[in-house]
DNA sequence: GAGTTACGCTACGACCTGTAGCGAAAGAGC
DNA sequence: GCTCTTTCGCTACAGGTCGTAGCGTAACTC
């Protein structure tokens, strides 16, 4: 058979030699490592195989290629992403941009994140794999702070369930989007002061905008 | 002498012969071309020399490497951005951001914009490129459409001018930030609801926002 | 034990990068 | 016109990567 791809969900066999956890968790490991190093441009297969100790068929036998298998060894890093109430909505927004700064600021992700995000453009399944691995798993966040802004009383609750979730959509944009075009594109630092201030504008706008003049409809 | 680079500022030489700027103008042709085509990653720089009729050689003579080449070509599409005055600092920032999203749309930019940002994240000589190419031309818009909303009475005029300018920066990363992360990273459509809800969203925070709540200090 | 699958290894063709060296072309200055 | 200087197209090249194929072996299921 010719069924690689896909190294975590649910392994298509169950006979047979079973694919090494170990061998996998090195491969990432390395990826990682060789992202550090090298960066994204100059990480090769044969180089990341020869760090994790494996043969570079091995590679190849469960990612379809190199931007597969860095979108792979960089999700995880963004699982590390928390949302801690910190009392307000301001104040949660401004702790979930500092926290994603810093995650853009380590040099795996740096090099990595907007390098797949290109190849995407020309890969449905790339594009796919970054979706669920990547951007869906982090839009909780986003959800998670909405729905205690609301049990404040800081947001009003949305009637329409597809426009709340287009609200939410479009938050994560915002917010996600600000912070990498900052960080990478006009490669200024998010410091402190910059998450307050897009922090201020951002609730600004969410209190007093869409949906929100009938202003404060508080709790249920 | 080895002074390859910078096509277009000040010609290093004044003896000789001169570059051919038909060639220039082929070569950044040709480079969209094949980006259209090939898309960023299977770009070669022998197909785009062959696709400009000169010789490959002659690409090496004028970019450092394919990065650079890439910027050149794709900072020209940028420049067609427009701000006409709509009226109003919300159909202002409306229309802009569905501009730079039809921009987005388009094959070249789509696949070669994100790839040279993460390109740049190793490599400072491109990072430069970059911002003077195509950051800090676009930057202008901002400053025109604030300076617009200002003069009718939207948006109050600063007194610390550094202030002002990082809420320009500000500005200019939410907003491309947004469209970019939209349009590339979610790889959802940017319509005109969803331009209408981020440009209510933004302008309601700048007016009820950062340094507003002294709200309409009028013009002058 | 039989069957199945993953593994490491080697080898390979195809391709791309970026540079070197050549003679010829196209200008500037005299 | 002549000389100097730089760019041009061309060919060739070393170095490196990709992704695959084929082999014998290892690991696990039934």
């Amino acid at each position: 058979m010719v069924t690689p791809m896909s190294p975590s969900p649910t392994p298509p066999s169950r006979t047979g030699r079973p694919r090494s956890v170990e061998a996998h968790a090195a491969i990432l490991d390395a990826t990682r490592a060789a992202l550090v190093e090298l960066g994204w441009s100059k990480l090769t297969m044969g180089d990341v195989a020869s760090r994790a100790g494996v043969a570079k068929t091995t590679l190849y036998r469960r990612w379809a290629n190199r931007s597969e298998l860095v979108v792979d060894a960089v999700a995880v890093l963004f699982d590390e992403l928390r949302l801690p109430d910190r009392g307000s909505l301001m104040a949660d927004v401004e702790g979930v941009v500092l926290q994603f700064a810093a995650l853009l600021d380590r040099p795996e992700t740096k090099t990595a994140l907007m390098a797949v995000v290109a190849e995407s453009t020309r890969d449905e399944a790339l594009r796919e794999r970054i979706r669920s691995a990547i951007v869906d798993r982090q839009k909780r966040l986003v959800l998670v702070g909405r729905e205690r802004a609301q049990a404040r009383g800081e947001l009003p609750y949305e009637d329409d369930p597809a426009q709340a979730a287009r609200n939410v959509d479009m938050i994560f944009d915002v917010i996600a989007g600000a912070v990498v075009h900052r960080a990478l594109v006009s490669a200024e630092p998010v410091d402190t002061r910059w998450a307050r201030n897009f922090s201020l504008l951002l609730v600004s706008g969410l209190t007093a905008g869409p949906g929100a003049p009938r202003a404060s409809s508080g709790p249920a």
